[in-house]
DNA sequence: GATTTAGCGCAACGCGTGTTGACTAATTTT
DNA sequence: AAAATTAGTCAACACGCGTTGCGCTAAATC
C-alpha cells in the first residue's frame, strides 16, 4: 500500500493531530517523539513530520486545537471565579477520559524552550487579553495573576503530584480557590445579580 | 598536568556544583549538558560525571544547595506573606547578580520528567511541610496552594515572560501577591502585632 | 487510458546526549 | 623511596532525536 484518498488522507492528519494531542497532553515536548505520535496513528516517523512541516508546528497546531476560550468566557461575570476554578478541578475527571483541556499541554511544556515561545503567544492571546476585560478594574496585570493562579494549581497537582492537592473531594480547594480568583477579578460597583448589563462590551 | 591536591579538589567540586547551579537556574534540566558544566569549570565532561555520580545526582544537589528554607521562616508569622512575596518578587535583582534562588531552579525544570521526582520531594519537604505550621487553621493544603501562587506568578514572569507582570515598579503585583496570601494564611484568632505568642512551637 | 500528482514508507544522515573504559601523572600513604 | 591511590583526560560507545532524499504506488487530472 502506498496512498489513500484524498479525503481519507485529510482524516489522516486529523489522527496524527489527535495523537499528538494526546502525548503532548500527558508528557513535555521533548518527551514527546514524533516516533511516538507515528506508532500511535500506525504510520511512518516520515509522514508525520511532512503532514505538518515541523515537530514545532505540529505542537503549535496541537495547542491551537485545545485553546478553547469560550468555555470559561461565556456567562455572566459574577460566576466567572467558579468557572475558572471548575476549569482547573474538574480536569482530573478529562483526564480519565482521555481528554485534554488547554491547561494540559501548556503545564507539561513549560520549560521546553522550544515550546515557550508557542506557549507565550497563546497564554497571552487566548486567555489573559479576554480575562483583562472581565476583571474590575480592567487590567491584564489583574488578568496575568489569575493565570498565574490557575497554572500554579495544575502544576503543583498534575505535574509535581503534590499530594494535599490530589484530593479534591471536600470542596475546601475549590473554595479556597474561588476566594483567590475573587480578589484578583474585584467587585464592580454595581454588581449584586444583575451583573452583566452595565459597559459590557461582549 | 593531571591530578591537584586533595583540597584543590574539594574546591574543583564546589565549582563544578556553582557551575550546576547557575545553569539550572537559568535552562531546563534538559537544556543543561554536562559539556556545557565542565566548559564553564574548564574541565573534561567525564570528570563532572564522576564527581557526581550522574547527572541526576548533580541536579539533587544542585537543589538541596539552593533551598534554603530560612530566608522565609524566620520572623513573625504576621509578616509571612510580605516576606514569601518579596522571595519572588525581588528575584529579579539577584537574577542580574548571578544568585539563583529556591524558586529558579525548581521553575524551569518543571515538566522533565527525571528531574520531578527530585523537585516534588524538595517542594514538599522544604517548603510545604514548614511552611504548613504557619497557616491558620495548620494545614497542609493551604500551604500547597500558597506554593501554588507563588510558583504560578514566578513561572508566568520569568519562565513564559508574560509582559503585563514584568514590570514591578509600583507595587500593584505584590500589593494582590500578599492580598493573596493573606487569604491563604488565615487570621490566627488573638493575632494582633505582639504575635508570635501563643502555641508557636517554633 | 496516459500522465501527472501526491500519500506514504524505507533507510539513512548528522547531531547531541549521558555514560564508561583505558590511561596518565601526581599526590598520598606506608 | 616505593607503592597505592586518585584527580583528571581522551576517546569512544550506544542511543534517541528531528529531519531529508529516494522510490513506489495508487489516486487525480486530462
Amino acid at each position: 500500500m502506498a496512498r489513500s484518498t484524498a479525503r481519507a488522507a485529510a482524516a489522516k492528519r486529523e489522527q496524527i493531530l489527535e495523537a499528538a494531542i494526546l502525548r503532548f497532553g500527558r508528557q513535555s515536548y521533548e518527551d514527546t517523539s514524533l516516533r511516538a505520535i507515528a506508532a500511535d496513528v500506525g504510520i511512518d516517523v516520515a509522514h508525520v513530520h511532512r503532514s505538518f512541516g515541523s515537530k514545532e508546528l505540529l505542537f503549535a497546531d496541537a495547542v491551537r486545537a485545545t485553546t478553547r476560550p469560550e468555555r470559561f468566557l461565556g456567562g455572566p461575570p459574577g460566576l466567572l471565579a467558579a468557572r475558572l476554578s471548575a476549569e482547573i478541578l474538574v480536569r482530573q475527571a478529562m483526564h480519565d477520559n482521555g481528554e485534554v483541556g488547554p491547561l494540559d499541554i501548556l503545564m507539561r511544556s513549560l520549560s521546553s524552550r522550544e515550546a515557550s515561545r508557542i506557549l507565550h503567544d497563546s497564554t497571552l492571546a487566548d486567555f489573559i487579553e479576554p480575562i483583562s476585560k472581565m476583571t474590575y478594574p480592567s487590567s491584564a496585570r489583574r488578568a496575568s495573576m489569575i493565570a498565574a493562579v490557575l497554572l500554579g494549581i495544575g502544576v503543583l497537582r498534575d505535574i509535581l503530584r503534590i499530594e494535599p492537592l490530589l484530593d479534591t473531594e471536600d470542596g475546601e480547594i475549590q473554595q479556597l480557590t474561588i476566594q483567590l480568583l475573587k480578589v484578583l477579578i474585584g467587585d464592580r460597583p454595581h454588581d449584586v445579580a444583575a451583573g452583566a448589563a452595565e459597559g459590557d462590551n461582549r
